[in-house]
DNA sequence: GTAATAGTGTCTTTTAGACAATATTGG
DNA sequence: CCAATATTGTCTAAAAGACACTATTAC
C-alpha cells in the first residue's frame, strides 16, 4: 500500500494520509468531585486496546462533518444528549507510534455540563461510565495515549479555572453564589474566600440577580444567572496569586 | 473515488481520510516591530491560491515525520536554518471548505526566533519574505483561512507575554534588561514601567547576570542570560490588570 | 431562642503604577 | 561639566487574603 514520494502538491490523490480522529474530555461533577465520561472500547477483531477504557471519540465522517467543532459536538450529543455545552479545542496530538493502525493525528476538545440526570448511553457492545478525577487522570491506564490527552485537558481546566467563568457551565441556568464558589472550589481542591470571591464575580459582571430565590433550613440565598450565557468571562487576575502551570 | 461508509473502525484502509497539514507562525522582531515569515504559493498548475501568500508549511510526510512537532521543527528549519526555536501548538483547524482540494485540517505551531542575519531563503519556485504585523495580522489577504490561523498565533502571542518569559526567545542568548523590556514593549504595543519590570523579573528568576556589561555612549548596561533557557517562565500575575482576551 | 448558611465589613499584605532620584559611562 | 541611559527608591492605588461580624430563614 506504500507510495514512493511523489512531489508535493502534485496528484494529491496519491499523498498518503494519516488517519484523523477527534476525542472529546467531557468533565461534569458529582458527588462533590470531577468526574470525565469514558467509553470501553469495542471487543471486535481487527480493534486496538480491545475493552480498555478510552475518551468517546473516532474518526472524522467526511460525509457528516463539516468541521472538527461539529464533529466533537456530534459526539457529545450522542453520548450524553447535551446539545450546547462549553467545548474549547485543547490541542492536536498526531504520530506514528498512537495508533497501532498506522499514522493518526487526534483533534482533542473539551467539554463542560452540568450533572446529568440521566446516566449516558454508549452504541451496543460498549459501556460508557463517568470516572472521578484524581489528581492528574483516572486510577486505570487509558487506550492510545489517552491518558496524555486526559491530562493535558485537566490541566488545561484547572489552570483556565483561575482567571475565568468557566464554573459556571458546571451549573444550571440558575445558581446561587455558593454554588458557584463551590463549583470553583471543587475544580481547584482548594478553599476559596468568600468575600474576596463575591467581589470579583460583581465586579466582573458576570451574573445577574433572578428575582428568586433558594429556601432552605436557613437564610434563603439570591439566584442568579450568567449576564452573558455565550461568553466566558476573564477576570482581570487569577485567583491565588501561584505560579500558573501552563 | 468516494467509497460507500464503511463500519466505523472496520476495514480502516477504505475509511476516506482528511488532508492533513502542518502550518507554522514564525515571528521575529526586525526594525522595531513584530514581523511573521510568509512564502508564496507556487504557481504551478494544480495548486490552489496561486502565487498568494502563505504560512509556511505542507502536507505531513509519513516517512518522515515522526510527529506532528517535529514536522514544524522540519519546515522552521528549511525556512530559515534555525534548529531550536521556542515552539508551541496554537490549535487545529480543519473542515470541508478550507481547502478546495477536500476535507482538510491543518496543525498550526507559533515560532519565535531571534532576528535573524540571513534572508530566509525559500524552494525553488517560491518567494519568502518577512512581513510587519499591523494590529491583527499582515496587509494582504493569504490563502486558505490562514489569515484566520495567523491572527489566532497573534492572539495567543500576544496574551501569553502578558504573563510570560517568552519575549527573552526574540533574543539573543546574552541581552540587557532594558532589550528584554523592549520586546515586551513591542509585541504589547504599549509602554511598561521600568521599575515594576525589573523587579517582575528578577522576582522570577528569570535571568542571571554574565560578568559582561554592554558600553555605550552612557552608563554601560549589566548583561543577562535565562536562568532556565528551555523552560518558559510564568509571572503570577499579569503586567497590567486588564481584561485578557484568550 | 439555636443551628445553619447568606451576605457584609475591616484590616493587612502584595504588587503594580507613577515618578523621582541617583549612578555611570563617553565626550 | 553634559547627555544619555542604567538602576534604585518612594509613594500610592488596587485587589486579594484572613477573619470577624451581621442577616435571615426553619425549627
Amino acid at each position: 500500500m506504500k507510495i514512493s514520494k511523489p512531489k508535493q502538491g502534485i496528484n494529491i490523490g496519491n499523498i498518503e494520509r494519516p488517519l484523523t480522529t477527534v476525542d472529546v474530555v467531557i468533565f461534569t461533577v458529582l458527588e462533590e468531585g470531577l468526574h470525565v465520561l469514558l467509553v470501553s472500547r469495542p471487543d471486535t477483531p481487527d480493534e486496538p486496546f480491545k475493552k480498555m477504557w478510552a475518551l468517546p471519540g473516532g474518526f472524522i465522517d467526511i460525509q457528516e462533518d463539516i468541521d472538527l467543532e461539529s464533529c466533537a459536538l456530534r459526539k457529545l450529543r450522542q453520548k450524553t444528549g447535551v446539545q450546547s455545552p462549553y467545548l474549547e479545542q485543547v490541542g492536536s496530538w498526531g504520530g506514528l507510534e498512537r495508533d497501532p493502525r498506522g499514522w493518526s493525528a487526534t483533534h482533542v476538545y473539551f467539554a463542560m455540563i452540568p450533572a446529568p440526570q440521566k446516566p449516558p448511553h454508549g452504541a451496543q457492545n460498549t459501556e460508557i461510565a463517568w470516572f472521578p478525577i484524581t489528581e492528574h487522570g483516572v486510577k486505570m491506564k487509558l487506550a492510545f495515549d489517552h491518558t496524555k490527552l486526559l491530562e493535558a485537558a485537566i490541566q488545561r481546566l484547572r489552570n483556565k479555572v483561575e482567571y475565568t467563568s468557566l464554573p459556571a457551565y458546571l451549573l444550571q441556568e440558575e445558581f446561587t453564589l455558593s454554588d458557584l464558589q463551590h463549583m470553583y472550589e471543587i475544580v481547584l481542591e482548594r478553599h476559596i474566600e468568600k468575600s474576596a470571591f463575591r467581589t470579583r464575580v460583581f465586579a466582573a459582571d458576570l451574573v445577574e440577580p433572578v428575582d428568586k430565590v433558594r429556601a432552605g433550613p436557613n437564610r434563603p440565598a439570591q439566584l442568579y444567572r450568567l449576564i452573558h450565557p455565550k461568553e466566558i468571562v476573564y477576570f482581570p487576575r487569577t485567583f491565588s496569586p501561584r505560579k500558573i502551570n501552563e
